[in-house]
DNA sequence: GATGAATGAGACTTCATTCAT
DNA sequence: GATGAATGAAGTCTCATTCAT
């Protein structure tokens, strides 16, 4: 792939390869050692997490083939060995680095659409969960990188697509063809293309990215002027 | 000193810089020295152009940190060296790719937005221009490179905001204010707030790049729902 | 930004830069791991002045700018990137080899100077010093690329000038002044321009880089001569 | 030679070679056009010597190896590869820049050293002419370069031996002989080390190049303390 | 497990030299 | 003769990856 490759093999993709320290295959019985096994379990946990905040910040601002791993070690407090011991390469890091932010919260997202809310409150809490849950947090850079990024890693793209958009999107289509049904969706134009419903998201995420210096976004106030006037609903009704 | 010194400055960004060669200042009189010349010119030209597609090519597939200046040197049929003739770096050159590309084309849209014609009548003709001038050819891949590395170019994100973009913002503005004043549009957000009528575009160009692959896209028919449920024309009524 | 970008300043000149690898910053109680680091620190001393050594080699045979840095590393025995963990770049390893090699000696010559004997025998000394300690060693070599590179790296120049030259003048004037006073020394010519001193010296390393192979040159000879006529001393009396 | 030879052969060194333009073989006959001959000859004369002031701006401002070709060309008022038309290459062109700017003085410098002037007359001489002819010209930085350039390159050190130096040499020994034949030095040290005599020169030289920043040097009052000193002459007396 | 010194492939950029005009 | 666009070899410096400690 990319020019970064430099050594030989290439572990598979879209699976979390390799097993990392102390993390354990699936054991029972409570021990002694189990407990020593587990404290070390947390710490190569919590390691492993550092490391992906630590690239998530580097990949960010420098984006992915500039990122030099040794400042991804210094910001995560370890040596740059040590990456090696929890990923098998930069490319590796980066998927894992993209699953690990995103697949969290797509449950919960899709648990709030599958409330039989009427179509207006929903898109209303979807508003606050994007702002409060993407928008205002690191996951904002986790999707423009993968908007970056993702074209040239193709196993991102598809991993991405197959445990999380597809999800959403089936998700959100469920939901809207309620809302047709219930009439409260004059057409089945967003049933056919429910990525519209993320349009508002990801310009704001584009444009913060670009533009932002240069013309701030109240990008709470532009969903809502987009969800009305794509609903039909708002002042304007 | 010594020749280890790095090339001072960096030429002014968001100017062409380097009088590439054989680029004249401006003469008059036809001579066949003249002729000449023009000849160079011209030859120089379509090299500079030649560069610039080669660069798109391997900026778009690569990524701008990761493409090889030789490759882009191979693509344009010249030795690695002449890029050096008509850009200063890799970065000036990247800067150029954005301007040359997106520069021409901002003026007949601002034309296509002052006509007086209904608001239906642009949009539709919005549709058709952004899939055949846009989504349809090169300039495709050079918004996705804005996008992609637009934010690690400051320089590239500013020249494009004042030259393009706020341009074209400013003609939406006023095309929608008219718009809005005649009646053809209920609420203002989208004078609020007109990057939204952008949203769809960005949302292709997004998914293009990275799902394509697992779940094709109708741009044109997601732009018509779209714009069919915004200004609640359209078959739905 | 981007890798493209050059390293941002330049490591402050006339300093040793750089925390060599296995280098420590001071510690005390002897410890194992402490021995360890001694060991390490060892190595890392030993690699650093063998990168020097090399790097003397290549510039004194092929000139600064033309050596190359992979001879430098060929010679050593180590990998081209090996010397920039020990030297931020050409430039600073230039400046460090000169330092590295004059600075040790100053002292001692100091000291020398500093003896109460009479002119006579302290210049009998000095000769032999220069032949053995310089004009036979390394050194001269050293002395070599000074003059020759020197004017164009006014950091190393000063350097120079500050660490090793005016200190030795020093040196020189009170030693001569005192001669003069003790009548030893018919003129106060030389307390005025001490640097004569030196140029018997300067004479030999020019003409044994230029013109040695025409015309062998007997320098503790010619020194002798030198100083025989400049004091009036020697059989000529 | 030097890293700078990059086509396969090299013209035979220490000879002027190639005949350059509007350079004449040897004609007789005065016709019109040999006058337009001869314009065109002192054209190219004047040309050539453009390049080789230029050049030895450039060698001397960065250095042989750092100077740039075109840079030189700039200077001159020509383009790049005009220089070949008059120089085989960059070795050539410094090689014709030291023997342009040295050999035409030699001639009256031994013509000086002959005259049955005392000793203590043609030092004072010299003085004033070193001073005057070589230090306060671009002489000097064309010695400095031979000193910093010239063990690099053998053939113009070679060439400087044969074509300059040992006849200074030689004449310098006839004009000592002669003066300790007649009394006027006590020692036979200067008939065996004449290039003793250069040595404040040299010194001047080199300091002026490394420290004139740091510590100005009077140069003719070092000089006349040093033959004061040397011959036993001047106020000390 | 962790470290960080070492490696060496690779990329950008420079510039002497050539040659079509 | 003169020009300057084009070439491509070569050099500095970077950094992912390895591995001895």
């Amino acid at each position: 792939m990319t020019k970064t490759a430099k050594r030989p093999a290439k572990a598979a993709l879209a699976r979390p390869d390799k097993i990392a320290p102390g993390q354990t295959g699936g054991s029972a019985v409570r021990t002694i050692a189990a407990t020593r096994q587990d404290a070390r379990t947390a710490k190569a946990a919590a390691r492993r997490d550092a490391i992906l905040d630590a690239a998530l910040d580097e990949f960010s601002t420098k984006g992915f083939a500039s990122a030099r791993l040794e400042d991804v070690a210094k910001r995560a407090g370890i040596a740059k060995g040590t990456i090696y011991l929890y990923f098998a390469d930069k490319e590796t890091l980066f998927q894992e680095l993209i699953r690990a932010k995103m697949v969290p919260v797509v449950g919960s997202i899709e648990l709030a659409l599958a409330t039989g809310l009427p179509l207006r409150a929903i898109v209303e809490q979807a508003i606050e969960i994007f702002v409060r849950e993407v928008y205002g947090t690191r996951r904002r850079e986790v999707i423009r990188l993968l908007i970056s990024e993702g074209p040239r890693f193709p196993a991102v793209a598809e991993f991405y697509y197959r445990e999380v958009l597809s999800r959403l999107l089936k998700a959100l289509r469920g939901m809207l063809r309620n809302a047709h049904e219930r009439g409260e969706l004059k057409s089945d134009a967003l049933v056919r293309f429910p990525m519209l419903l993320g349009a508002p998201g990801i310009v704001a995420i584009v444009w913060s990215g670009l533009f932002e210096r240069f013309e701030p976004l109240d990008v709470r106030a532009m969903m809502r002027a987009y969800f009305d006037n794509l609903f039909g609903t708002g002042r304007a009704a």
